[in-house]
DNA sequence: GCAGTTTGGTTGACATGTCATCAAGCTAGG
DNA sequence: CCTAGCTTGATGACATGTCAACCAAACTGC
């Protein structure tokens, strides 16, 4: 083992930058969508996973997946949403153990109502800064890095 | 108002990148800094912090801002690491309000050994994957969006 | 100096996330 | 069949983060 390589200059300039954007960006983007629209950056996510999907339903499992969330995590979280009506539980015909995460009218009309503000935001606050080589770097670059962990986790899992 | 403008492929890519990317960064640095060193990633960024200042010390509300948490967070988090024995609270000799958190010389040997490792898993799941035109676009973007969104709190503020 | 306000920090109640465990149901090997 | 082992999802205990209320020290202007 040598020394460790420690970040250059530029490197640390990178790194500390993302996380600080990383940190910013979700506060002020929190803080929009709870106060336009009442929702939590979570609370969107499952809406909007679900909204996309043809059904609007979703086994949970499969939602947990998608969104990179533990399954307890999204049960728990589930649990609270449905309090609120936003989504409903619902039987699994071909599977006695499953759950089906299933989007209210009322969940509908809460995505829908968020998604242009808060579209709105992501662009005002990161997207349109951006210049287009920027754009595409940021779209490369983090393709390449999902892969590169995504792979890792399988090969070890 | 128009109707709102949706992102494009192109921009989609990036957006949905750039979440799992930092989601899937997250999980694995986090993963890997609790193995090998015991720490959480807010342990590691407060003894980090600390150990870059000149005394080892910094006031409550100094770190904080550095750190872009409430005071309520750090207090509480602070009080779980003295628990530890990684950090110490002092009273501040200019401002009788004032409490300074010290890193321990336990603290101190937490960060050393912890730190080659944790700068090793960012080069590995990040900085090494990166071209050198990515590298610097990702500084460049991140102060930009960093600036913009300080500005804007400042002004708002 | 000294009432009123501001600032720094702590605290408790509550929301959220994690981890270990559990029950029920599926699935495969005999 | 039928049973051992895996999968799905729920749950409770606990760790962490947020928010608002609070206290005490320190400015501010008279």
């Amino acid at each position: 083992m040598d020394g460790p390589r420690w970040l250059d200059e530029r490197e640390d300039r990178a790194w500390r930058g993302y996380r600080r954007m990383r940190r910013l960006l979700d506060l002020e983007l929190a803080r929009e969508l709870m106060q336009d629209a009442g929702l939590s950056e979570p609370d969107y996510d499952v809406l909007s996973d679900l909204s996309e999907t043809p059904d609007q339903r979703l086994r949970l499992s499969e939602l947990a997946d998608r969104m990179l969330w533990s399954r307890s995590r999204l049960s728990h979280h589930i649990s609270r949403m449905q309090q609120r009506g936003l989504v409903t539980r619902e039987e699994c015909a071909t599977d006695g153990r499953g759950s089906i995460v299933a989007l209210t009218p009322a969940g509908r009309r809460a995505v829908e109502s968020a998604a242009p503000g808060h579209v709105a935001a992501v662009r005002r606050h990161l997207i349109d800064l951006l210049t287009p080589t920027e754009l595409a770097a940021l779209g490369t670059l983090s393709r390449r890095v999902v892969d590169h962990l995504t792979d890792r986790t399988e090969a070890a899992g």
